[in-house]
DNA sequence: GCAAAAGTGTTCTGTCTACACCCATGT
DNA sequence: ACATGGGTGTAGACAGAACACTTTTGC
């Protein structure tokens, strides 16, 4: 039926981050092959035949983080005739933001979490589809809470500054992110502080009914008639 | 080198968008050929191995529009097991947005202008292609100037409004619309006018050293000390 | 009582929205 | 002179930014 050239290989890579010792992490593997032996790169695979392409992003994440029903969003596809020199690769790229209280993975000498602000020597293009993950986080971010995925189920105000923080790279705010915090649709306070510390106890809130897939709804301006506009 | 399943083709296609006697209107070829023959479907074409996907994207273009230097962009890539009968075919899509006037297409039988609103029946998922490109066009559009890429070089107030309310799918105040146009970086005033039409001539206006590739950059907000946040 | 983080309000400024009339031209 | 689209300003609402002190707890 298909005729043409069949030249490529496909495959899903998955750009895992999470937020763990103040940090934004991603989840890396070592090449134990070339190319680029002894590299790290961002866990990958093939897509089988009977899944599309988000259920095998969902997959790689799965066989990695032990993890589902997080954030999981198609990146970009990258396809440089020359980013993997042993022949042409497309690899159709995700990311995913996963809380490090679900995270059940053991990292090992081939499987670690790394600063994304610190990373160690990468393999083919892996550098810059992680900084663009980064880069769609804090888009996401400005449009909607995705960062509460970061986040634990409850959550001080303060931890989920931090969390922006970290996202955005800059200082926020204190008493300007509050105020726009508590009026976030899905927030809801709780009769519960947090107590551990040697502090005032925070109160703790969560996220209840969050539609993450409205994620671009404000880009869509809407009128005094309330005309909206797909 | 590479193991693993190599059953997959991959295309790109992409969305042809141009302004047209008032319309948003998209390219479309007819299928000569079952699958889905007689219905129409976004031009693409598979991927040559020296070429990385956003130059087989202008090439499908430049092969439909003899068109280059246009506003083009990855949109996403499909890749459901069943949007191919035939076979597992991915595609990563791209849209373009096109100068009437600059346009050199030959219509026939087989290559048609559609409007976007009112699609005949269409091949595969291109429906849902075609109208997730116009949601990223939109979405372009309240962060940057694209809808000039749909104008003519030298352009009236009135015209690129009319551009920005064919995207947006809604009417604006001419106004503020005209408010927030003037300050519009890039925006330059000529001392040119509508000659043509039996009414008041109309103050024509050009774009100058547009940087359409800082496509997101005001979703980076600034502080008074002018930190900036990458 | 003190260290450390939690919590809280107001002012200013800029941007978005709504809205109605006069102007320049061709016929 | 009139029909047609071109062109203009102001007031109110809302959102974002700047900014400093009091409260609660454990030690």
């Amino acid at each position: 039926m298909i005729t043409g050239t069949k030249t490529h290989e496909i495959t899903v890579d998955v750009v895992i981050l999470t937020l763990k010792n103040n940090a934004i992490q991603v989840l890396l593997v070592k090449r134990l092959n070339e190319p680029f032996k002894g590299k790290w790169a961002i866990p990958g695979g093939y897509i089988q035949l009977s899944e599309n392409l988000d259920e095998a992003a969902v997959r790689i994440l799965k066989e990695k983080t032990n993890v589902d029903n997080i954030y999981l969003e198609q990146l970009y596809t990258f396809g440089d005739p020359n980013r993997h020199p042993n022949g042409r690769v497309i690899t159709c790229a995700y990311f995913a933001l996963v809380r490090a209280c679900d995270l059940n993975v053991v990292t090992t000498d081939e499987l670690e979490w790394f600063k994304v602000s610190d990373l160690p020597p990468l393999a083919f293009d892996h550098k810059e589809i992680i900084e663009y993950s980064m880069k769609r986080t804090r888009e996401r971010l400005e449009i909607c809470p995705v960062a509460y995925q970061l986040l634990n189920e409850k959550f001080s105000l303060t931890e989920m500054q931090k969390a922006y923080e970290l996202v955005m790279c800059k200082q926020l705010d204190k008493r300007n992110f509050r105020k726009k915090a508590v009026t976030t649709e899905g927030l809801v306070e709780l009769d519960e502080y947090t107590k551990s510390s040697s502090k005032r106890p925070a109160r703790l809130y969560k996220f209840e009914n969050i539609k993450l897939n409205s994620k671009r709804a404000h880009f869509i301006s809407m009128n005094k008639k309330g005309e909206v506009n797909v």
